[in-house]
DNA sequence: TGTATTTTTGTTGTCGACATAAAATATGTG
DNA sequence: CACATATTTTATGTCGACAACAAAAATACA
């Protein structure tokens, strides 16, 4: 999953494809988003993007556009538009909203799953583990997000999965601030954790699956928390 | 709350202010929508709208991004764009995510109100009241998600809030198709359980608010769902 | 020297025109 | 007359240029 730099991700000759830019844009902005390859806060200049991708401001605005409705960016109108910042004052709010997503598709996963998504699901659960022996701590927290994501998938219901994927993706962005602290043994207790979230899920006990839920995002929350507690670089800028 | 037809809202020699278009586009096409004046699956015609409003194409295309953002148009790429159809189908899906964001936002504004905010929640029941007096059913619906996205928003979590109000705009939109069947009795029932919202979110009764929000949500989808049941037209078209 | 005012600069918002994709229509062939 | 193929139509996707806006820089003035 690599980032492709300065993307001019079509060879010379080739013509790029009608309305493929947008969504190349959108996409590879919305990586480095997520990545903190853009810092929070940090500027988006239009011209500097168009040059960089080949292609007229017009579909690098439409991009923008439909980033700034997921509020990965934020538009000040006729000055710039900068990558979102992290709102720390209302962490809360985002960690409320997270652990019930978590506990309400983890429950509408183990009453609706299908037998392709447990093989989806355990799929992803095996990657993890992969990222957790590996040791490699970005693909831990990309796999992780996409585990969660699928179980949520297998739930069934669009609105739960939309709002728990934004959610996601700001966490993600979160841990990423912070993952310096994660330390060895943090990760084998989340896979413990999943195995038994995919065990309820598979035998459909919604209940326990709840439970499991709820006990795993308290679990992530009081990490991200002590993570933010120990880091007293929490209003620094980010370097570029 | 009147519509503006062929909105020309610009007098002949005054320049409209930069900026000020795609906004005004994106809360007319959002209103028509949600009145059902741009019938669900009809298609959306750029050049047209750039001729109703007397501005470019561009600014047209950027609001359509946005409507489409939020579900509430479809693009078809490199064809046309349409108004969101109604997805009968998973109907099911928006039921329970609206019943549990009922819930989840009414004990939030029970925990977490404060005066202002009471006194704007009356103010919207009061106008309810109104609208149930003089038997405006347009206004009713209208009100009735005005009332419930104010107590969402005195419950202060901003992804609960953004969701809700979402699934209340689509609410609204059902409601609106199949309000023929409204009769005496349900506005009334409403009005009162309004009123044991109101009085629980003030004393800060967080089980009671929860309580009656589920019953609400409970009444509010079997209403919809007679509806739509007695109604035999449901895949009919809606005349333009 | 410090403050108000003008000029410059950089970047966005908007425009009109053109290129292109997909559907609708016309044309040709067995 | 059925069916495949070429042509026209229609609306979208993209472009390059210009205008307007807000901040920064330069200038005027007390």
């Amino acid at each position: 999953m690599s980032v492709e730099e300065y993307a001019p991700d079509h060879l010379p000759g080739t013509k790029r494809k009608r309305g493929k830019g947008v969504g190349a844009v959108y996409d590879t902005i919305k990586h480095e988003i997520l990545d903190l390859t853009l810092a929070p806060g940090s500027p988006i200049d239009e011209v500097r993007l168009s040059e960089r991708f080949g292609i007229s401001r017009t579909p690098i605005r439409e991009a923008m556009v439909k980033l700034a409705g997921e509020g990965l960016v934020v538009t000040l109108p006729n000055r710039f538009t900068i990558v979102a910042p992290i709102d720390f004052p209302n962490l809360s709010q985002f960690f409320d909203a997270l652990s019930l997503m978590y506990r309400v598709t983890t429950r509408l996963a183990a009453a609706n799953r299908t037998a392709a998504d447990l093989v989806r699901i355990r799929a992803l659960q095996d990657h993890y583990a992969e990222a957790v022996e590996a040791r490699d701590v970005p693909e831990m927290i990309e796999v992780n997000r996409n585990f969660h994501a699928e179980i949520a998938r297998a739930g069934n219901n669009r609105y739960y999965t939309e709002l728990f994927e934004r959610l996601l993706d700001e966490g993600r962005r979160l841990l990423r601030l912070y993952y310096s602290s994660y330390n060895d043994k943090l990760p084998r207790i989340y896979l413990q954790e999943h195995e038994d979230m995919v065990a309820a899920i598979e035998r459909g006990d919604i209940d326990t699956a709840d439970r499991i839920a709820h006990a795993h995002a308290q679990q992530i929350v009081k990490q991200i928390q002590a993570s933010i507690t120990a880091d007293h670089r929490v209003n620094a800028n980010i370097p570029l």
